[in-house]
DNA sequence: AATTGTGAAGCATTTCACAGCT
DNA sequence: AGCTGTGAAATGCTTCACAATT
């Protein structure tokens, strides 16, 4: 009962059906009824044979020799992804980036809601952002379950996310996004994806021509 | 001369290269001179034989018997990567989230510096975001390559991403970090790495257990 | 005795190529 | 005729296992 890992279906799938569900809402929006892989890989920017593959995974959405509904097909990885339930998500830590992602994420539902804030600094509880209001972090732990959220967000100093971790997850998160450059220790159900934004800059740093010194001494010896 | 593509090399260990350094930094501050692939293991979540494959890319940097020194393991590390040489960054988009990111990236020196902000609105033109001046968009093209910057950051709107980007490649940028939902379509040479924060919430919703609905239609047909 | 560096094996994901429907 | 769905091949990345070195 407690094995929730799915295994099958590739991580990497997971991440592009919401890539997937955005150009099919924007097509609708469009009055685009049908669509085909190879429109929708032009829109995404994947191949045609990695939508189907992707696609083929969770059932058979398509008709052959026409394409993919696209109102169909939307309501399909919506249900796949549980975003048809409607998910609801905790944030810990409202400075400026916490700030920033509830704002982002609040202003129009896509289907995971973000239903509480919480922050250890005084100055910030009670503020309002866009409709939520900030908590007293020791609310968490006294809310816990009650809070019903399945999704916890960190965007806390790294010395505080793993205690913090350990909280969302007595609350019954099942995933974390991680913002805090630190290996979080989660229970094997927790599924823990982490965003570091340093890293992600620093490694572009590579794909720069900047790096080109002079060098000699450290090229691989044959 | 205009190939700059390295090829041999994973894009997955380029992007773990960051998460060493910042585990060695702090292992130095903390005066440990040599250190294991094996404690470095422990402290990053990858494998050993992972770390020093992905550092073997790069030349033989370690001790056999003995280890890594940290210091000169970060060196390399900041070399490889081109930090040492200090790149040069330009976010454009000073809403919530540019602004967080301009502040969590300025207020410690991680190699790469933002060194110049731009924006659309003129409410937020002369803006002081940690020293640096919000400037009007307009400048961005005006001042081009004079900037001398190499990374261009995106948090612009999805409508405003891919006119930002031609502008960011002319001012002489080969890497770009966009968090607009949009592929963006730039020449060969520039590399991009996208952040979709709403697609990372829609796929984390997958590893919940929200979505187990009583299904019968949809399930693979064996 | 310990730990790196590395060819080879193993695994996962992507691409190919085409059969199967409509 | 056109486009999906899918085994099989190709590619890429990770793990294994051990020789090399201090």
């Amino acid at each position: 009962m407690s094995l929730a890992t799915s295994s099958r279906i590739p991580e990497a799938a997971i991440r592009r059906l919401p890539v997937y569900l955005r150009v099919l809402d924007e097509l609708q929006q469009a009055d685009v009824e049908i669509v085909s892989s190879a429109e929708l890989a032009v829109r995404t920017g994947f191949s045609p044979e990695q939508i189907r593959k992707d696609l083929a995974y969770f059932g058979a959405f398509g008709t052959r020799g026409v394409g993919y509904e696209t109102a169909a097909l939307g309501q399909e990885i919506r249900r796949i992804l549980g975003l048809s339930a409607g998910v609801r998500a905790a944030l810990v830590g409202a400075g400026h980036l916490g700030t920033a992602l509830a704002r982002h994420s609040l202003a129009k539902d896509k289907g995971v809601r973000i239903v509480a804030i919480f922050d250890n600094d005084p100055a910030k509880f009670g503020r309002n952002i866009d409709g939520v209001i900030v908590r007293p972090l020791a609310d968490l732990a006294a809310a816990g379950r009650r809070l019903d959220v399945q999704i916890g967000i960190l965007t806390v100093p790294a010395t505080a996310a793993q205690a913090v971790a350990e909280q969302l997850v007595a609350a019954g998160c099942e995933a974390l996004l991680n913002f805090s450059p630190v290996k979080l220790d989660v229970p094997p159900h927790v599924f823990v994806q982490n965003i570091d934004l340093t890293m992600e800059l620093q490694s572009l740093a590579y794909y720069t021509s900047v790096r080109r010194e002079p060098e000699t001494e450290a090229d691989k010896p044959e």
